[in-house]
DNA sequence: TTGACATATATCATTCTGATATATTTATTG
DNA sequence: CAATAAATATATCAGAATGATATATGTCAA
């Protein structure tokens, strides 16, 4: 799914800057996705461009200007035949897998190279960076409100926080009971 | 963690060329971390150069020849440090999570702009992906065995394919579980 | 008052991916 | 039986993405 795709369907919920849909890729959904500004803020400026979103500059009082982007019926538009054939790509390319990097494994994987306290701190951190998640999932809606916008309550919202939440808690209870037999 | 410093730690195991460290990590390793022959195989070039490994070239018979690429005693030093380093980054960086990029789940997210039966469909083409990739971590060894090269049947392995396979059996359960209550 | 942190946009060197090129052998299939 | 797809194997590169940095302003705490 390219950056674009990405950034429109954030926009169908309402008006966002860049920042905000940083914000938003930095909450709960981090754990399926991110964008970098390098990637957001290019993105939004093709995207204007072609007017696929309009801009409305807005001061602040004692904060930066913001430009927030809104999506066009154009927008929409397009955004449906993008979401399309990258769902057609996903079916046609077989693989199903999700893209992943995670520092935490590829450490605990190599382990037996590193001294046995940086093991135990680096699960010690791990575990309670999975449990703040979680708690964040519980609290927030249904994926994120950030700024003057609450994300729609949408049944997919609800579905995608439930799963992360069930394999966060299968990751931490699996970490908690087998990690003594690391390192043995 | 650096390219070079996965490549040395996947030579830990014993001696591999490029194709076949490709081969580690398209397996179960892939749920992990994966790494493109792009980058491999530049890396595996630099870590010649810096005699960090050496290289063999294999003649073999109906096939094209290998570059088996084994790992030297200031390799493995290196490794170690390089390890030790990676592992404060992540202890200093405060990002504890994994870099997740789910093509599937971005498309669930955004389901409700796609057709019914084009999300069913990618539903079941994932089902039936997380299915298969449980079946090879049940039939393989820990990690994987590769060549005429078995990894060693380490800790860390056994570990970490019980967490792929606890949280990717949680994953399908959710989503059998609650798939119906998508796009109602 | 100094430094850290949050808001906000933007750029860019370095890195990584995904595609392509090349070459050979085996297996399949119309 | 010939075509063609798939596996083995290395290598390169255009395009995309990251992570760091620059710039500017305001708050809050030590």
């Amino acid at each position: 799914m390219h950056t674009s795709t990405i950034c429109l369907g954030l926009l169908t919920t309402g008006p966002k800057s860049g920042y905000e849909i940083k914000q938003v890729l930095s909450g709960p959904l981090n754990q399926i996705m991110d964008l970098s500004y390098g990637t957001i803020y290019p993105s939004l400026g093709k995207l204007l461009s072609e007017s696929y979103v309009t801009c409305k500059q807005k001061t602040q009082e004692k904060k930066p200007d913001k430009k927030i982007y809104t999506i066009t019926k154009k927008g929409i538009s397009f955004f449906k035949n993008s979401l399309l054939e990258a769902g057609g790509e996903y079916l046609r390319s077989g693989n199903y897998g999700d893209q992943i990097k995670s520092e935490f494994l590829m450490l605990i994987l190599f382990s037996e190279f590193l001294p046995k306290d940086t093991t135990q701190l680096i699960i010690n951190e791990r575990l309670l960076f999975a449990k703040q998640i979680q708690a964040l999932l519980a609290y927030e809606g249904p994926i994120s409100n950030i700024g003057d916008h609450k994300m729609r309550a949408s049944n997919s919202g609800f579905f995608i926080r439930g799963l992360i939440s069930a394999v966060l808690d299968t990751g931490i209870k699996y970490i908690e009971k087998n990690r003594k037999k690391l390192g043995k």
